[in-house]
This record gives C-alpha cells, structure tokens and sequence, in this order.
RNA sequence: GGGCAGUUAGCUCAGUUGGUAGAGCGCCACCCUUACAAGGUGGAUGUCAUAGGUUCGACCCCUAUACUGCCCACCA
C-alpha cells in the first residue's frame, strides 16, 4: 500500500462538470486505448455477443434511436467489467424500400431496370425548377450508386450520435446489409436452403402492392379500418328464372367471377349447389357451390368468388380448382380481356366486350365506379326479367382491409412467380426453439407463439425492386423461348456474392442471355427480412470462418422491439433452425417503445419524434442515458423530460461527492471503526442486489437502488456523518473514515458506469485509474465480495443504520425549529429503546461532531426509534 | 372474436416469497451548512380501477367486470 491516499487539488478542477468536452475526450480516450475491442478468448463461455439491431438508416434522428441501443449498452458494460469478451458489433440496415423512397425523393429519380447503366453519371440535388420537371430515368446499377450516397451520409451521422451517446460498440465490426459480406451470406443462405429443399419458387396468387409493385410477405401487411360499401347485385342461374343476389365490396372484381358459394345449410341456397349461375353484364357462367366458410349473416349470405378479392378466394380457387380469371394487372389497373377466349366464355360475347373496355385500363377505384353505373342499367341484367342488377343504392360500411406496412393502397392478388422458404412445415420446430430462448419479459415469449401458431403462409422471400441482394439465380431458356423456372441454375457458393443481371452463369457466354437455348437472370432480390434475419450468422462470419462462428454462435443476447417479433425475431429463429438446427441466441430482450406525453407512440411519420441533439446538448449524454436506462425492459415509456433532469441532477452529484472524497487528504490505511465497517456492510447488501438485477437484466432495478443507496445513504448521510472525524479525528480513525469513504465511492462509481459512463470515467480518472493502473473504469471489475474480502465486516449494516436515524432524528429538530443544520446545539435529550442507546454508544461521537451537537442525555424508554427534546 | 400487458399520490413510475403504502418530480415551510443553492432539512398528499372470493391478514393469490394500449384474426 502507498505511504499516502492519492488525492485531488478540488482548485485544478472545473467548478462544473462540462458534459460536452467529456463527451469528446472520453470517446477519444476509448477509441485510442482499444477499450471496446473484443479479444477472442479461450472459451465461448468467456464471451458475450451481441446481436445487435441494425438501424435503418434514415437521415432523420429521433430519441428512440438512442432509447433501446443505450439500454443495450448498458448490459455490455456490465459484462465487459464482469470480465466478459463482448462482442458488441453494429449493422447498417440500408438494405430496402425505405432507401429506396429516399433516393427517389432526394435525387429526384426513378429506376428503370431496362435502361442502360452509365458510368461516371453525375447526379446533384435537384434544384426546385428541376424537381417540377419529371423525376429522370437512371439504370438500376446507377439507382444502387445513389441508394449507397445517400445511406453513407446518413451512417455518418449515425455514428457521431453514437459516439456521443457512449455506446460501446466495437467499431471495426461494422457491417452495412447491403455490402458484400452480408450479400454473400444471404445469398449462401439462400444456396444453403435450397440444397436443404426448403425454398422453392412458384406462380401463384400473391399478396401484392400495386404502387410499389412488388409481392410481400404476411408479415409486411397490416390492416387498416376502410369505409367501404356493400354493393347488392343480381345474379341468375343459367337456363333458369331463379334470380339471388349476391352482396360484394368489390363491384369491380365482377369480371373475375369465377364462383358464387352459400353455406351448405343455408335453405334459400341449397338447391343452387352444383349449377352454374350467369354473372350480370358478362354474362359467364360460374359454378355455385356450397361452403362452410361462409356466413348466412353476412350481406344476403350467397357471395361472388373472384380472382382475387381475398385470401378465402384465393383458398376456394385453390380447393375448387375453379378458373383463373385475373383481371387486376400488377399495376393495379385492369387487364385487357377478350370476352371471346375460352377464359371468359360469355353467351353474349360482343356485349360483355362492349361492357368491358369501359373498364379496362382504370385503377380499381376508377373501375368501382364506372361498373356501379353500367350495373344500373337495364341491359346489363343477366336474367330474363330484366331487372337492373344493382339492387338499392351501396350501403356504407366499415372494415379492415389488408395493406402493405409501407403501401398507400389496398393489397391485391396478383398471381406472379415467387419464391418461397417453406415455414409452414416448420411450425413445430419453431415452437420448440422459440420456447429454449429466454424472453425478458418473459410475456414476450406469447408474441412469438401466437405469430408462428397463426402463420398461414409459407414466407415469400423475393421482391421486385432493385436497391437489394439479388436473387442468385439464372433460368434456362429453351429452344422455343420458353422460361424453364424449375430448372434453376445457381451460382457455386466461391462466386458469390453474384447479380444475375450483370454476371452470367457457367457454361453460358454473355451472348445467350435473353435468347433461346440461353439464360435469363430472375430480376428480383430478396425481402431485406432475408439478409436481417442473419444478422447473428453475419456478424459469425457464417460459412466464411468456421472458427469465428464456433466463438461468436449461438450470440448471447439479441436486444429489439416487440413489433417486429414478428419479423425480425421470427425469421432470425428460422434461420437458425434451417441452416443450423440451433437457436441463434440465448436470450432476447424485448424494448418498450418511447410514448409521446399523449401516450402514442412516438414515430418519424407521426411528426410527434423528439430529436435527440438537443437533448445532449442541454443535458448530457449521461442524463439521456439515465432517462434510457430507467425505463425497464417491455414496458413503454412516455418521454418525459423531468426525468432527463434528474439524470443530470445525478451526474453533478457524483462529480462533487467525488470531489470531495478524493480531496481528503490522508496517509494510506485500513477501516477500522464500526460505523464505518458497517456503513461497507449496507454497501456489500447493494452491491449484492445490483449484481442479481443485472444479472436478470434488471439495469434499471439497478440504478434505482443504486442511486438511493448513493444519494440517501452515502452522500446525504454517510458522508456527513463522518465529516468532522475525517478532518478533526485520530490519525487511526481519519484514516478509517478516509478508506471507507474512498472504497465507497469506488464501489458506487463502478455500480454507475453502465449507466453513466462519462461521468464516472471521469472522476475514476482522478486517482481509482492509477491506483488500479486500469486507465478506464470500464474494464476495471464489477464490485463484488473481493472489495470487501480485506475488512472484517459486521453481520449487519444495524449501526450504521441506527446512527443515521439518530442523525435525520436531529436534524428533524433543528428544522422544526427554524435552525439551519450547520447551526450548533447546546443540549439535547435523546431517548431511545435500552438496545438503540447501547448500540449507538460507538457512533456518538461522529453524530455529536456532525450535528454539533454539545451535551445530551440519555433516556431508556421502549419506543421505536429515537427521539430528542431540548429539556 | 382470440391473445398479451397495464390501471398505485397532481405527474412519471417502483412495490421482492401475502404482514401497517414507496421514490423522484411538483407543492408547502425552513436553512447560504467550506464537495455540491445545479444544494440541504422537514412536511402534506392514496377507498392501490370496480365487485366478489380465498386467508387471521390481500396492491400482491383466484373469479368476474370496466377502461387503456399492443399483437393477431375478421375483409364476401
């Protein structure tokens, strides 16, 4: 031990903490001395991955950006002084749509995959004449040129808020979901399962979104409430005078009638299973049959079968194997259709015809209310009495209609070939993997289940955009020109990544591409949840480095919110499963979203996002993160600025009570008194429980008890308490409140640091740093009983805790009294249970000194606490 | 319609296995007290959503109801 305590000079230190400069100089300090760099250890269980989020990288900063990965953090910290590796890396999910729209908007051009690349294309920012003109026209490889400007731009950003925040990520695993790693493991992903025989591709009726023409997956679709309106239409059957009516919402669908279904016990119904009706207007004879799935409550309980209204159209196309009359074209406006073909065999072909080019070539909307008119009509009745086949006027209702998360319109069903990795028969292996993970909180875990039990549909993986991973794959082209999908050539696994379009397949020279007897590229590139969904897999170097993914897989824990349990969470277990019969992580940590203060979820497109700048600038980044890590993990969380200020309030606290304790100046020497031994007692009961919420990921349990232990029972009492005898006591006791107060304080900033990471850095600085030549608290240890192994301490922390209630019991007095706590007092009568005023004998004298107090007097009486009177 | 949460002081939230209701903010009063006025000391404030039940005893366990939020389904 040292002959002296290394101390401050409180006179060469700033009056006030400057948050800002810490902020630069810490991060500098981090960055320089290789604190967060992971080091590969003997063993996996050294190690703590992280699976990271990707943030999307959008421009725009918002304070939920801050909210979860600073939460994440925290528990990185944590394990890094618990003496843990971590593996902390971070993704730039700049992979997808939402890029896409931005180039779009930014640069003010659209992609056309037919026009033809130029190289060295220079493209500015649009000025405001230029964006009133039509957006230009640019080849899909310059479109991917501009869509990488604009998110490097935006990483940057990124990463100085990052920065600024403190997270601890290992900078040199930096990974973008659009680079060539990431597009070489998805694209061996891809290999992988379709080797394995879980993908397959296929033309069927797919969810599709008609503005950004592209199919999506279940998981992408949500519903919205639509005002919508049931249309009655009359029906007949064919060679029959029986006449129904059916009740649609999609009048405009009547062209791709291709049935009508009724309930099998439905009595007005029951005799038209099994004959053909006659549609009005195009008079096409569609079969009625009957089914279990409809309801004789709804409409007037007989409906119109198309291709397609609905997934339940869909399935009856399917079981009923009824005709394929699609009408909707992928970009969501009606399809030319020739009443004459054996598709559409109408008995009055020339009028069904005339009927039909008034609606051909209009969006949905167009062509709802353009057959309302002509159903108004007497000849577009398809039975004998001529009745005008739209009975009443449309009744208004309300109901959910399904749209892509992103869309702006309604989805359609258009039938396209996709491919598919096949979910549905993985449902049971999804569920057992789902249940080894731990959830937290564990309710979470119900999400999870609930979305894989309901899955109706195997995940449709291919997208028709551009600004993606391309799907590697090339078809044959036969000596006729026809397209042979189930012949798929795919590239060797060494070639990869690949992109169709430019590279050509072996045994194929350039020149065949698009000929017979040649090749064509598929054109799509994968659902971006195709790359995320490997984020473990890529940050393991999957398939590139079988010794890094031994180390770094299964990853310990993957922090995310609950919305995209669905997607993100459930798709990343799929993986796992289909290429590695494992779960990709050990736990997952489930955020809470940030509420505004009216409690709705605070979001860019709602326009109710905080930004987080100015936030730090006006109270730090540890007071954000205080904010941050108080909120516990699954609940939301309203924004609340009060609480930044509290954060803050902290921070200056620590960085005077440091102050104070390191400015005591002392020769070195062990704890020897019993009120101090008993104050390390209470702070040993702390540092227990802090250490079992961390443990469970209770970060915010954590920093509650810590910072009432520090704020109630270190600084507002403990450290008063042995004030005067720090400064006026025997050598032997100056030294034993001195010790104590340092080891406090060290215990106490190190229970800090996860959270406030800038502040104890700082402080720990001033003299912890070099007495532990650990230049950084954040990889110096997590308290625990080896602080405390030196001292013999008590069974219980009971003196400490009767010297501070005689202490508040004092101060009580004066305040009642008008006096100021600093003000000495003459005589006091303290009473007090037999037990309390013997047990309190050891620690009078620190009390007397700290309340200045002169003369008392005892008196046994059986009361609870202490008491004191002036007589 | 199915599922998952939540409802505690004016506000934001804690409340361990059932044992007399907690913190911070805000509010009120007092105090410049040599680390800190960006502070300190003290005070007031609750039918723990409602109704039953179990129990010697319920914020906590059980049942039902109401409200709020989310996830899923409903789409003729």
């Amino acid at each position: 031990m040292p002959r002296e305590f290394l101390s401050i000079d409180p006179s060469q230190l700033p009056k006030h903490f400057d948050s800002k400069e810490s902020e630069r100089k810490w991060d500098k300090f981090w960055q320089a001395n290789k604190i967060y760099e992971y080091e590969t250890p003997d063993t996996r269980d050294q190690s703590f991955v992280i699976d990271t989020p990707p943030p999307t990288v959008s421009g725009s900063l918002h304070i939920g950006h801050v909210f979860s990965y600073t939460q994440t953090d925290i528990v990185a910290r944590y394990q890094r002084m618990c003496g843990k590796k971590v593996f902390y890396p971070l993704g730039w999910d700049d992979n997808g749509l939402p890029t896409e729209r931005r180039v779009q908007n930014y640069f003010h051009v659209r992609c056309d995959p037919k026009t033809p690349y130029q190289r060295d294309l220079k493209i500015e920012i649009p000025t405001k004449e230029q964006e009133k003109e039509h957006p230009r026209i640019v080849s899909r490889e310059n479109f991917i040129e501009l869509c990488h400007r604009v998110t490097q731009e935006d990483e940057k950003t990124f990463e100085e808020l990052y920065r600024r925040i403190g997270l601890s990520i290992d900078w040199r695993e930096v990974y973008a979901t659009i680079d060539d790693r990431c597009r070489k493991i998805s694209q061996l992903s891809f290999l992988d399962l379709f080797q394995k025989n879980h993908i397959y591709n296929l033309e069927s009726p797919t969810m599709w979104d008609v503005d950004f023409q592209t199919a999506v997956a279940q998981a992408e679709v949500e519903d919205r409430q639509q005002g919508s309106a049931f249309h009655n239409i009359q029906f007949c059957i064919q060679n029959s005078k029986r006449t129904f009516v059916i009740a649609t919402t999609r009048p405009e669908l009547l062209p791709a009638c291709i049935g009508v279904a009724a309930h099998p016990d439905d009595e007005r119904y029951k005799e038209l299973f099994g004959r053909q009706a006659l549609t009005p207007l195009f008079r096409v004879p569609v079969p009625v049959f009957s089914t279990e799935l409809a309801d004789p409550e709804k409409g007037t309980g007989i409906l119109m079968v198309c291709s397609f209204g609905d997934a339940t159209d869909v399935q009856w196309w399917k079981e009923k194997k009824l005709n394929l009359r699609q009408i909707i074209g992928k970009n969501g406006r009606l399809l030319p259709v020739d009443f004459k073909s054996e598709l559409w065999p109408s008995t009055t072909p020339e009028e069904a015809q005339k009927f039909y080019d008034q609606l051909a070539g209009k969006n949905v909307r167009q062509a709802r209310s353009a057959i309302v008119e002509l159903l108004r009509l007497p000849e577009a009745s398809a039975a004998q009495d001529a009745k005008v086949p739209l009975q009443g006027e449309p009744q208004p209702l309300e109901h959910a209609v399904k749209f892509f998360e992103k869309g702006d319109r309604p989805l359609e069903f258009v039938t396209t070939r996709q491919w598919f990795v096949g979910l549905l028969k993985q449902k049971e292996a999804l569920l057992k993997k789902g249940d080894e993970i731990k959830w937290f909180p564990d309710f979470m875990r119900s999400r999870y289940r609930n979305w894989t039990d309901n899955l109706q549909f195997d995940w449709c993986i291919s997208r028709q955009r551009y600004f993606g991973v391309p799907i590697p794959v090339w078809y044959p082209i036969d000596e006729e020109g026809r397209t042979l999908y189930d012949k798929a050539i795919l590239p060797e696994s060494r070639q990869l990544p690949v992109d169709p379009m430019i590279h050509t397949p072996r045994n194929f020279s350039e020149s065949q591409r698009d000929q017979p007897g040649g090749f064509c590229a598929d054109p799509d590139v994968f659902d971006t949840w195709f790359t995320s969904s490997l984020t473990p897999m890529i940050t393991a170097k999957w398939g590139l480095d079988d010794t890094r993914m031994k180390q770094l897989f299964p990853a310990d824990i993957r922090p995310q919110a609950h919305e995209i349990i669905r997607t993100w969470a459930f798709y990343t277990i799929a993986k796992s499963l289909l290429h590695e019969n494992s779960i990709p992580w050990k736990s997952a940590l489930i955020s809470g979203w940030i509420l505004d203060p009216d409690r709705k979820k605070m979001s860019k497109s709602k326009g109710n996002a905080v930004t987080p700048i100015h936030l730090l600038d006006e109270y730090s980044s540890d007071a954000v993160r205080y904010w941050a890590g108080s909120a516990r993990l699954g609940v939301d969380t309203a924004f609340d600025e009060q609480i930044l200020k509290i954060g803050k309030r902290l921070t200056t606290k620590i960085y005077n009570a440091s102050k104070f304790v390191l400015m005591q100046r002392s020769p070195a020497g062990p704890v020897t008194q019993n009120l101090d031994l008993s104050f390390l007692k209470a702070l040993q009961q702390l540092v227990e429980n802090a250490t079992k919420s961390m443990e469970q990921f209770n970060y915010a349990q954590c920093l509650q008890d810590t910072e009432k232990f520090f704020w109630s029972n270190f600084t507002d009492t403990y450290i008063e308490i042995v004030k005067v005898r720090a400064k006026e006591g025997t050598e032997e006791q100056k030294i034993s409140a001195i010790a104590s107060l340092r080891l406090g304080l060290s215990v106490l900033l190190r229970l800090f640091a996860p959270h406030l990471p800038f502040v104890t850095e700082e402080v720990w600085a001033w003299a912890f740093a070099k007495e532990i030549s650990e230049p950084s608290i954040h990889k110096s240890p997590w308290p625990s009983t080896k602080d405390f192994e030196a001292l013999s301490l008590p069974t219980s922390s009971e003196e400490f805790e009767n010297a501070a209630a005689l202490y508040s019991v004092i101060n009580k007095f004066k305040t009642t009294h008008n006096i100021s706590i600093g003000a000495p007092v003459e005589f006091l009568k303290i009473s007090a249970s037999k037990e309390k005023i013997d047990a309190i004998a050891s620690s009078l004298q620190d009390i007397f000194g700290a309340t200045k107090l002169s003369r008392h007097e005892f008196q046994a009486r059986p009361i609870e606490g202490f008491e004191v009177s002036a007589n």
